[in-house]
DNA sequence: TGTCATTAGGGTAATTTGGGAC
DNA sequence: ACTGTCCAAATTACCCTAATGA
């Protein structure tokens, strides 16, 4: 179910995160890599939890 | 405390940081060498904070 | 109402990935 | 054992203008 407080990052910020330029967050949305909520207008919005959860991604592989 | 935001590096800027190639540091991601962060697309980006200490050089075996 | 930063959209160059080999 | 370079493919960065958001 949904979180009626969820917050919501921009591409930008988004981008921030991740160290890439906001065009590729975009690219990501549009590819399906990560869901989107679109405004009225037309601009994207991400899920803060689900970026965070992006960001975290697998455990570093241990060296043997 | 949370670190919302980590300074992240590419390959390209860690590379040049340790003056080698960029696919040496992508063998030592691979090794576990140095951890990294990978984007929904695939590529790496290395913590800053870890890169730094790694330049600095490691207490415990700089004088083997 | 108007201003200003950010975003969408499209296109092309640069970087990164992955593997194998020397 | 470690690094640099070859290849092809994928991902990302930067260019522009117009629309949206606050």
């Amino acid at each position: 179910m949904e979180r009626a407080s969820e917050r919501l990052l921009t591409p930008g910020e988004v981008a921030s995160l991740f160290r890439v330029d906001p065009k590729t967050v975009t690219r990501w949305a549009a590819s399906g890599r990560i869901s989107s909520i679109r405004t009225p207008g037309g601009h994207r919005r991400f899920r803060e939890s689900e970026v965070r959860a992006l960001l975290l991604g697998e455990p570093s592989e241990s060296a043997t």
